[in-house]
DNA sequence: TCGTAACAATGAAACGATTCAAAGATTCGC
DNA sequence: GCGAATCTTTGAATCGTTTCATTGTTACGA
C-alpha cells in the first residue's frame, strides 16, 4: 500500500504495453475488445488512478481555470462562483477558487498560484486597481476575464451588470406604483455600485414631472447603518417623510425596515414603500417581505466561462464587454399604497 | 509570447546549468551570490514561471489538500473553509475547494478529481453515509480527516463541535437568567445536530428542580418556519407561554423574533427570552440583538488541518478524534426578565 | 608550492502520462 | 494462397522540474 500504481505497472499486470493503457483511457475505440478487458481488470484491482500532474506536463496546460473573487462568503459570489463551476464541468474543466478577500496580496498570490498551474485561463474580480499585474498577465499569454467590473475592451473582455439599469428599475418600480417623494439611502458614495444605482434612479426621478429625490448617505451597508437612517427618518414629522425609499442593498433596506416597523408608527408599504437590491434570501422572509433588484449571477458566471472559452479557443484576441441588466422582484414592501 | 519560457529556457539565457537555475529557486544559499543574480535577472526577463505540474510529478505528491464541504453559501463553512486555507497557507500547502451541494454524486466526482491531482490529502464534510468509498481512499494511501462529523477513531481522524453540549449551554443559560418554562424548536428532529441540542437541552433541564422543556418541532430550519411556530405561540394565551425559548439555529430564532415582536404582544426578553445557535451576522443586527451559540468555526478548520498534517508526517496511523465546545454569546434577547 | 577542505556548478536520470511512427496481426478479395 | 488494406499493438521520445553523484574552483594552512 506505500505507492499509488502507475500507467506502467498496470501495463505489466496486463502484459500490454503502456501505449496501449493509454489508449484505453483515452481512445478506447483504437482497442480491441479482449486488450481493454484485461486491462480495465489491471486497472481496477491495482486500484490505479491517473497521475494528472504528468498529463498536465505532457499536454502542456491544465483543464483547470482560476477564479478570484472578492469575497465568497458573499452571496452574489457564491452563486457566481457555483454557475461557472457548473458550466466549466460542462466542457470538461474544473474551477479553482480563490478568495482575495478584498486584499490586494491574497490576490496576487492567487494569480502566481494560477499561473505555476497554468491554469487554462483565468476569471477575475480584481482587487482597486490592478491594470498593470493584469497587463502582465495578458503578455504572459494567459486568457483573462474580468468579473463584475468592465474592462478596456481592447485589453480584456468582461462580463458586469448594468447598475445605472438597476437603479433606474427601482427607482421607476415605485414611481409606477404611485410613489412621488422617493429617498435613496446607501454610502459610502464613492464605491461605484452606490454611485451608479444612484445615478439610474436619479435618471428614472429627472423623467417623472413633480417627482423628487432625496439622498440619505449611509455610514456602510449593512443591517445597523441602515437602522440608523431609519431611526433619522422616524424622528421625522409625517410630512416630511419620502414614500417612496430605494436602497443601495438589502441589508440597509432591513435596517429601515426594522426602524420602521418597530416603532409602529409607519406602515410598510402603506406609508411607505421600501426597495432594496440584491434578492439575498432574508428579503423573502423578512417581517414584510422585501422587494428587491435580482442580479443576473447564474448568467455571469456561465459567460465568464464562455468568454473565456473564447479566448482561449481563438488565437486572434478579440475581446467582448457583456453587461446584464438586472431584474425586478416585486413583493409586499412595495403593493399599492 | 508563444510559449512559457522553462528553466531550460532561463539557463541557456543566463549562461548556466539547468540545475543551478533549480538550485536559485529552492535552495539559494548553495549558489554564488554572481551567478544568483545573474539567473534572477534572466528569470525576470523571460517571465519564467515555475511548472507546477512538472515539480509534483518529480515530487511525487503536490503540496495542495482537498477539501470539500457540503455547501459553501453556509456561514458555517465558509468560515471553517477560511480557517483551513490560512491554516494550510502557514504550512506552505494550498487548499483546493470542492462544494458536494449535499450530492452524493458530486462528492464522488470531486473525490475523483482530488485523487488525480494527488493531494496530500483529504478533508471531507462527507454527504451521508459513506464509509465504503472513504474506506477506499483509505486503502489508497489517502490521508482523510473527517470535518462536523464524529468517525470511528480507529479508522479515521475527525473534528466536531459537541452540539449536545451546546444544546446544554443554551438551556442552562436560559435557566440562570430565571427561566423556568422553557421551550426547544427545531426539526425535523432527524437531523442529527438537531437532536444532540434537544437532548444537551434536556439534560440542563433535569438538572433543574421545577424546570419545564416543551419541543416544538418545525417544518424545517428557516425563518418562515420559525415565523409559524411563533405565529402558534401567539395565539395562545399568557399564562400557557414558555418563559424561554431556544431554537436549534439563528435563523429559526429570527423568525420566532419576528412573530412576537411583530404582534407587540410580548416582549423580548422581558417576557420572553429567545436564544439561537450558529451566531450568524444576522444575530447582531436583529431589530433585539440575538443572543446564540457560537461554534468555533475557526478552530475546526485549523484542527482539521493540523490532524491532516499529522497523518501525512507519521506513516504509522494513529487517529484522532478533537471535539470542540461551542461558545454561548449572551445579547440582548436574552437579558434578565 | 602542495594538499586538502569547502564551496559551486554541472548534467544525466527520474517522475508518469501521451504521442506517433513503425511493426505486427488480421481480414478480405481475387 | 497472395497482396493489399485495415486494424492493433508497440515502445521510444517528450514534457519541465528536482536530485545527486561528479567534476571543477577557490582558499588556506603547512
Amino acid at each position: 500500500m506505500n505507492r499509488t500504481a502507475s500507467i506502467k505497472d498496470v501495463a505489466t499486470h496486463a502484459s500490454v504495453a503502456v501505449g496501449t493503457v493509454s489508449n484505453v483511457l483515452n481512445y478506447p475505440d483504437r482497442v480491441s475488445q479482449r486488450t481493454k478487458e484485461r486491462v480495465l481488470k489491471a486497472i481496477d484491482e491495482l486500484g490505479f488512478v491517473r497521475n494528472d500532474a504528468a498529463r498536465q506536463l505532457r499536454a502542456g496546460h491544465s483543464r483547470t481555470v482560476g477564479l478570484i473573487v472578492l469575497d465568497v462568503g458573499n452571496p452574489f459570489f457564491t452563486s457566481v462562483v457555483r454557475a461557472a463551476e457548473d458550466a466549466a464541468a460542462l466542457q470538461g474543466s474544473a474551477v479553482l477558487l480563490g478568495d482575495s478577500g478584498h486584499d490586494a496580496g491574497r490576490e496576487a498570490n492567487y494569480i502566481d498560484l494560477f499561473q505555476e498551474q497554468r491554469v487554462q485561463g483565468l476569471l477575475i474580480s480584481p482587487v482597486g486597481d490592478v491594470t498593470e499585474r493584469l497587463d502582465l498577465l495578458r503578455e504572459r499569454g494567459v486568457p483573462t476575464v474580468l468579473v463584475d467590473r468592465l474592462a478596456d475592451e481592447s485589453k480584456f473582455s468582461s462580463v458586469a451588470v448594468d447598475d445605472d439599469a438597476g437603479g433606474y428599475l427601482a427607482a421607476r418600480h415605485l414611481l409606477d406604483t404611485g410613489r412621488r417623494r422617493l429617498a435613496f439611502v446607501g454610502g459610502p458614495t464613492d464605491i461605484r455600485q452606490v454611485a451608479d444605482r444612484l445615478q439610474g434612479a436619479q435618471r428614472a426621478v429627472q423623467e417623472e414631472p413633480g417627482a423628487t429625490l432625496e439622498v440619505l448617505t449611509s455610514e456602510g451597508m449593512t443591517v445597523l447603518a441602515g437602522r440608523s437612517v431609519g431611526n433619522m427618518l422616524v424622528q421625522r414629522g409625517r410630512d416630511e417623510l419620502p414614500d417612496g425609499i430605494f436602497c443601495a442593498n438589502d441589508l440597509l433596506a432591513l435596517g429601515v425596515m426594522q426602524s420602521l416597523t418597530m416603532t409602529h408608527t409607519f406602515r410598510i408599504p402603506e406609508d411607505v414603500a421600501l426597495i432594496g437590491y440584491d434578492d439575498i434570501d432574508f428579503a423573502v422572509s423578512a417581517v414584510v417581505p422585501l422587494s428587491s433588484i435580482r442580479q443576473p449571477t447564474e448568467a455571469l458566471g456561465r459567460t465568464a466561462i464562455e468568454l473565456l472559452s473564447e479566448e482561449v479557443e481563438s488565437q486572434n484576441p478579440t475581446h467582448r464587454a457583456v453587461v446584464f441588466t438586472p431584474e425586478l422582484v416585486v413583493r409586499q414592501s412595495t403593493g399599492k399604497a
